[in-house]
RNA sequence: GCGGUUGUAGCUCAGUUGGUUAGAGUGCCGGCCUGUCACGCCGGAGGUCGCGGGUUCGAGCCCCGUCAACCGCGCCA
């Protein structure tokens, strides 16, 4: 007989009554009761009850046993009655009587409890991760971090020093950016891996802090709907595979929506669309209006003043409290306008609609569709300076006014991306997004104003997550320079920053462009977890480090040494 | 780098207005129990209240500092 077992735990089934087995496992509970002794044996496959009796020559031994000790056991397979059959068990129908057991592992007493659930706190949840895991079934793929090359894509880079070339450094790939743009340069036409990247960024709760991994692709002679109607149609699959009763937006669906359109409509460049809620520009009503502290705001340039519909938000409670949220966001207040049923019919309450008179208020009502019962909200100044917090004050008020959906993933392609930003403080004009997509409008384009360029640049948002985003790749080397050029690098930079990849365009480069979708944040969604440490095998904490295996650690001497570094203490 | 929240038994948590010996559940140890499947019943052990300082007759609770975890901002596809 095999060493360990001859069937695993979830194998027996009335068939097997009568048949002398094997099983190892671990010991997911015991129940004692004197003359009798109960024992669910667990294996990564399922469950089975074993027992034990004075008869079994082993019972003295079994009686030790605790829970989460490995323990083998040989025994016969016994048909429970049927008053005694447990049908949340698939081997419910049979149990084994022990009559040899052999202490494969024994456990000390546990920090976490595997059995039932019970929630822990992340600190032990990380440091004990191989209990945790134990906590959880039906896996049915392993992904462990390899690392491989370098390529800079605009965050910031783990380095590896080099022991063969003193004073050098590797680094790891941010994403195989440059690599899949080279295949496209060979030739190959059609690209995709499941691919790690690595980034050396401050985590977020959605973010890995060390290394996650893309669904990237790749295609050649294609335009931006091209690569759409590829992609689309696999991630719906995917959704759809794993959302169960959960809807799935149908590709066919899904909005294309400008950056600029989903600034106005949704305060976000990542729109939840499972809320209904679209924000609107009412500036009009306040200009000149009663209302000073708008009036004064919009004689500025640059200013505006936007709505948040509420519907069947207008009490003064909710108002409030809607107001106190954008305060403690940080900004002055959020002026609101509710409606309800007056003594002569609706009437508008609220110190706005008091401030800018009826016909305004009534205006503004019938521009957002509103009616008794409804509430909007108001937002004045520079759009930057408050748009944030009207995206999130959309979130809220669409979540405790019940408006946005539940158990459904609802799609966004978020198109026409600027391709350079210009810092507030500096005024120094940069990148938006990576510096490697084709302007539309080509080099044309670049000699206008640069902030009114858009890129053939996209993302796709679901539920309020940016899970995949993509470009038509800016090929030509001549725009590729006169693009850098105007954020301030030279052609000296690019050529040292890129030159491998814009070297290669010279040589005949095929037009291209690509995306690659976030995994990790994808599971996230359908996981309908908050965090991405729930979803990957084993994570890091939020300061970046492993705690159960104490990474980062410091090296030995003489690691230092042969890679011919030196550590500098601390500031 | 900045801001917020949290830190009490192995684990998950409660702890009132600052007042006697800091509690519960679970786990652990001992006893009883032959049909449980979150088994049940009885008993017991287990505490640097994160750490340091302060206020007070008296601090788990108030104040200051510090450390750690988590969340967010800056940063970043």
């Amino acid at each position: 007989m095999h060493k360990f077992r001859s069937h695993t735990c979830a194998d027996l089934r009335k068939d097997n009554v009568g048949d002398t087995i094997r099983l190892s496992g671990w010991v997911h509970r015991v129940r004692d009761h004197g003359g009798i002794l109960f024992i669910d044996l667990r294996d990564h496959y399922g469950i089975t009850q074993v027992l034990a009796d004075p008869d079994s020559p082993v019972f003295a031994e079994v009686e030790k046993v605790r829970s989460e000790w490995v323990i083998r056991i040989d025994g016969k397979v016994l048909a429970r009655d049927e008053s005694l059959v447990n049908p949340k068990l698939p081997t419910g129908e049979v149990e084994v009587f022990i009559t040899d057991m052999e202490v494969l592992g024994a456990a000390e007493e546990l920090p976490l409890m595997v059995f039932g659930d019970q929630e822990y706190p992340e600190e032990t949840r990380l440091k004990y991760r191989y209990l945790d895991l134990r906590r959880e079934r039906d896996f049915r793929e392993y992904q462990t971090p390899i690392i491989t090359a370098s390529s800079p894509e605009g965050a910031r880079d783990f380095l590896v020093p080099s022991r063969l070339h003193p004073g050098k450094f590797y680094a790891l790939p941010q994403a195989p950016q440059q690599f899949k743009q080279l295949l496209m340069v060979s030739g190959f036409d059609k690209y995709f891996q499941i691919a790690p990247c690595f980034r050396d960024e401050d985590p977020r709760s959605d973010r890995s802090p060390t290394d996650f991994y893309q669904l990237d692709m790749e295609m050649s002679f294609v335009e931006q709907q091209e690569i759409f109607d590829v992609i689309g149609p696999v991630l719906e699959g995917t959704f759809a595979e794993y959302a169960g009763e959960r809807k799935v937006d149908a590709y066919a669906d899904w909005p294309q929506i400008s950056y600029r359109d989903a600034a106005l409509w949704y305060g976000s460049d990542k729109p939840d669309l499972r809320n209904p809620i679209k924000m609107q520009v009412v500036s009009e009503h306040f200009a000149g209006s009663g209302f000073a502290i708008f009036a004064k705001l919009l004689e500025q340039e640059g200013t505006e003043i936007r709505a948040i519909p509420a519907p069947t938000g207008g009490s003064r409670k909710f108002c409030d409290r809607m107001n106190s949220f954008a305060q403690k966001e940080g900004l002055p207040g959020m002026g609101y306008i509710f409606w309800r049923e007056g003594a002569d019919g609706m009437e508008a309450a609220g110190p706005l609609a008091k401030n800018i008179g009826p016909e305004r208020t009534e205006a503004i009502r019938q521009q957002l569709g509103l009616g008794v019962g409804d509430a909007a909200f108001f937002l004045g100044g520079k759009p930057k300076s408050f748009q944030r917090v009207a995206g999130l004050a959309r979130d809220v008020i669409g979540n405790e006014l019940g408006l946005t959906e539940k158990d459904r993933f609802a799609f966004a392609w978020i198109v026409d991306f600027p391709i350079y930003e210009k810092d507030e403080e500096t005024g120094a004009i940069d990148f938006e997004h990576n510096p490697f997509s084709m302007p539309q409008g080509g080099l044309e384009a670049l000699n206008g104003d640069p902030l009114e360029v858009l890129g053939w640049q996209y993302d796709l948002a679901c539920n309020g997550a940016e899970i995949l985003s993509g470009a038509i790749r800016n090929h030509k080397p001549e725009i590729m320079f006169k693009a850098f050029e105007i954020a301030g690098y030279g052609e000296d930079e690019v050529n040292k920053r890129f030159g491998g990849m814009v070297n290669a365009f010279k040589y005949g480069a095929p037009p291209h462009g690509g995306c690659a979708a976030g995994i990790d944040r994808i599971v996230m969604l359908l996981a309908e977890e908050e965090t991405i440490r729930e979803v990957v095998m084993f994570p890091m904490n939020q300061r970046a480090e492993d705690l159960m295996m104490g990474a980062p650690s410091e090296p030995m001497n003489e690691q230092l040494r042969e890679l011919h570094l030196r550590v500098l203490p601390q500031e």
